[in-house]
DNA sequence: ACCTAAACCTGGGCGC
DNA sequence: TGCGCCCAGGTTTAGG
């Protein structure tokens, strides 16, 4: 679902596509999802350009040249498509289908933001898990859902010391697989990306993440970051419903070592890959390969 | 302080 | 055909 590398192709396409155009109005057709009013995007967001995209981990922030902005996140069935005006080339397809052959808007379009060239920007959302805030983007890093988040795995920050200190100490006793998915401690990684490092590094999802050698530590690290670019070179996964600015579905899906792949044969031994539950998700590894 | 499990939400797939 | 049940999943919250 979205993670790190699904987020990281909206935002360099919003970046391309969007950047630089200007917020006219908004619908609010759910205020669940939308966690703003109309009157408060009126004065803090209509009529404001767009200056850029961000993202820190699975969040997205669009600022204006103004004060605020949007807070974006998608959680696990979160679409944000852009629609060309009509009339205009907009080089490339046009997404006014989404989610199974269904014309934007939809049952599921809970925010549709109209900007002034008459190009639009639709907020799906089938579970209505997400959700949109206005923030103040002054400063993006004191905002509490960014604060807390822990380093990008693609990052600096992220070495491999910060890795192993982690991995043997405080965080030891709970399984690694749960540990890298901890977004206070690397941010970004989300079940698919878990599943398919943990399957390159070989190492069982179970195991207690104080147990791991430092060859397997070491192994880890590498393989999260390998698999983190892979994803984005490849604009990410289409499991279920997501898909990128455009309406259209990643690729990484085809690539999967194991996510989704219970069953089927393992792509290093052959053996059949086995679907279990760690720390209450589905998880998919090889048996044979990961111990 | 720590970990686990339920809750949020909805459609789809399954069994009966 | 259709009802009820369980599953998917990122994150938060409640409970142990």
């Amino acid at each position: 679902m979205p993670e790190l590398p699904e987020l990281e192709t909206i935002k360099r396409d919003f970046n391309k596509d969007v950047r630089g155009r200007i917020f006219k109005s908004v619908e609010i057709r759910d205020s669940k999802v939308a966690q703003f009013s109309q009157k408060e995007f009126n004065e803090k967001i209509a009529r404001r350009k767009i200056k850029q995209a961000d993202r820190f981990a699975k969040i997205l922030i669009i600022e204006t040249e103004g004060e605020f902005g949007l807070m974006i996140h998608l959680k696990m069935s979160g679409q944000l498509i852009y629609e060309a005006s009509s009339g205009r080339k907009s080089g490339g397809g046009h997404p006014d289908k989404a989610y199974k052959g269904k014309k934007l808007p939809h049952k599921y379009t809970h925010i549709i933001f109209h900007l002034l060239d008459g190009s639009k920007l639709y907020f799906n959302n089938l579970r209505k898990f997400g959700w949109i805030k206005i923030v103040n983007t002054s400063d993006i890093k004191k905002l509490d859902e960014i604060a807390k988040l822990g380093p990008e795995p693609l990052s600096e920050k992220f070495s491999l010391e910060y890795f192993r200190n982690n991995v043997k100490g405080r965080r030891s006793r709970s399984t690694i697989k749960n540990l890298i998915m901890d977004q206070k401690f690397i941010s970004g990684i989300g079940n698919i990306y878990a599943n398919e490092a943990l399957f390159e590094a070989g190492i069982d999802p179970r195991r207690k993440a104080g147990d791991l050698s430092d060859e397997e530590i070491k192994k880890l690290y590498i393989f999260i970051k390998e698999i983190l670019k892979k994803a984005i070179e490849l604009r990410g996964t289409s499991d279920d419903l997501y898909v990128d600015l455009k309406g259209k579905q990643g690729g990484y899906l085809n690539e999967a070592l194991v996510y989704n792949k219970e069953g089927k044969p393992c792509p290093k031994c052959k053996g059949r890959i086995k679907k279990i539950k760690v720390g209450n998700r589905g998880t998919y590894y090889c048996p044979n390969c990961q111990t």
